[in-house]
RNA sequence: GUCCCCAUCGUCUAGAGGCCUAGGACACCUCCCUUUCACGGAGGCGACCGGGGUUCGAAUCCCCGUGGGGACGCCA
């Protein structure tokens, strides 16, 4: 059998790091196995769907490779094909019209919680044999209910949290259509995994309760059912659920933030799955080792100080190219204002093995390319009054030497040894005069990369 | 309230009844490397929610608590 598994987003703000790692679970599920992977955007409720969100989250999706094989698919154009469905229904007696009012269930709802019920369909207008419908009232457009059973249970083996089970009694009969005729979530869903023939439902662990009321509509249209595997959330860094008011930020947001994407998808793959110790592993190996099962069933907290770890790996491991061009890009300043300045690629390549993010790298390294600010704590720390005959002399014998690190060392050494100093007493305020702060590689690679002209006449500024 | 789900170091996790004196990773601490800061290397600290069962033996199976989460919309 082909496996096609599908990411189902509503297009009602961002893709965040919650969805994402869905989509990431159902693609590399469909990988795997060689099936398909579909992509269906649920826009039913036009009141909150925005073409920005449906933007939103396709821009999320292609930085982070997640490419669909199908899709996207739009439920709203897709009308047709669910009021087919809900007239079959009507007909086959699956389903049937509701006149109560939203004031009404309402009501009911209130009354129920009061009294301490779960709050549900009275099921007034469900139609039994035996039964006497109340008069239609005429002002009143009716919604389409679900004929759920009423006995006997619901259950499935979910492939993350195992067997499920469910009793009807708990279900009501479901609105699959509202009273303007437009289907509701729930039964599109079921129409559209049906037909678009959905194996595996891999979807966040807020769907459990809906599963059971889904699997009954499929039951009722015939249709075989689909594999359930339900995700356990992620909770922000603090513990605490995210939410649009605290915490969830789009995907994108860690692209803006400094994060390479190949880290962010290695730690959302390592979040909640595991496969024995393996911590750093690229896309092709997820795949190929990725099931369902190795899943935890429980919530996950996302752990900042772990992505950074893993940002640092593939900060790294990165195409020094496709690094170089992504620093350009957070860089403010130009790197080829002027054709002595260094080479961009060689800069990263000193200091990409010290860095956990792409801004942070990009700031530090800004100083080759524009005059730094100097720390002032750092300058009156080290920049002394007893090293200065030390870094005349140094200024002068520098101006003669070929510009090479081994060259600039030795001189460095040969002052050091001249006047009697400790060598961090030259290097130490050397970094300050040249970065601005006091810390920064290897001082001899920094003043050959810095270039001679740019190295002596930052010297000088602090000679005067 | 009702129903459903979950529960191992601070965090992510390994653990399929004896391999567990509970392993790995991040973070933290110490030391080493060192020209500062990082990187890297070597160590260290640190957990089975509680109570009952079942069993020769339980982190693992069962029950009951407790705690956390989710659902209960003409939202998705």
């Amino acid at each position: 059998m082909v496996i096609r598994t599908r990411f189902a987003p509503s297009p009602t703000g961002f893709l965040h790091i919650g969805g994402a790692r869905t989509a990431l679970f159902s693609w590399a599920y469909a990988k795997k196995h060689g099936g398909k992977f579909i992509l269906r955007i649920e826009d039913t409720d036009v009141e909150r769907s925005t073409p920005a969100a449906v933007q939103a989250i396709l821009d999320g999706m292609h930085w982070l490779g997640l490419d669909y094989d199908e899709g996207p698919f739009y439920q709203m154009q897709r009308i047709q094909t669910y009021k087919r469905v809900l007239q079959t229904m009507l007909d086959a007696g699956t389903a049937y019209y509701c006149y109560s009012s939203k004031e009404e269930l309402e009501t009911l709802r209130e009354a129920q919680t009061l009294a301490g019920e779960k709050p549900r369909y009275n099921g007034k207008w469900r139609p039994e044999t035996s039964k006497t419908l109340p008069p239609i009232p005429a002002d009143i457009a009716p919604t389409v209910r679900f004929k759920n059973p009423q006995t006997g249970t619901v259950a499935w083996e979910d492939m993350v949290k195992g067997r499920i089970e469910i009793a009807n009694a708990e279900l009501d009969d479901l609105i699959i259509a509202r009273a303007d005729g437009t289907p509701t979530y729930n039964f599109c869903v079921v129409v559209d995994d049906f037909e678009m023939g959905i194996t595996q439902v891999i979807r966040g662990d807020d769907h459990v309760n809906n599963t059971p009321r889904q699997i009954n509509m499929l039951m009722a249209f015939g249709a075989s059912i689909p594999q359930y595997a339900h995700l356990s959330m992620i909770l922000g860094d603090d513990g605490q659920k995210l939410s649009k008011r605290h915490g969830a930020v789009s995907v994108m947001q860690y692209h803006e933030d400094g994060y390479l994407k190949e880290a962010v998808l290695n730690y959302l793959a390592r979040l909640g799955w595991s496969h024995g110790d393996a911590e750093i592993f690229n896309m092709q190996q997820f795949c190929e080792w990725f099931d369902l099962d190795r899943i935890t069933p429980s919530a996950a907290q996302f752990n900042t100080e772990k992505l950074n770890w893993l940002n640092a790996h593939y900060i790294k491991e990165a195409n020094i190219n496709t690094l170089a061009e992504d620093i350009a890009a957070r860089l403010q300043v130009n790197t080829h204002a002027d054709p002595g300045m260094p080479d961009l690629k060689s800069v990263l390549n000193l200091y990409r093995e010290r860095a956990n993010n792409l801004n942070q790298l990009a700031k530090d390294i800004a100083y080759f390319y524009q005059k730094p600010e100097a720390n002032m704590t750092d300058v009156e720390k080290h920049i002394t009054p007893e090293i200065m005959p030390a870094m005349h002399k140094l200024y002068q014998q520098l101006a003669h030497i070929e510009w090479t690190d081994e060259a600039i060392h030795r001189e460095i050494n040969a002052v050091v040894t001249e006047f009697g100093l400790k060598f961090p007493k030259i290097a130490m305020p050397l970094r300050v005069m040249l970065t601005g702060i006091a810390q920064s590689p290897s001082i001899d690679q920094v003043m050959a990369m810095l270039g001679q002209n740019e190295t002596l006449a930052r010297i000088n500024t602090y000679l005067k």
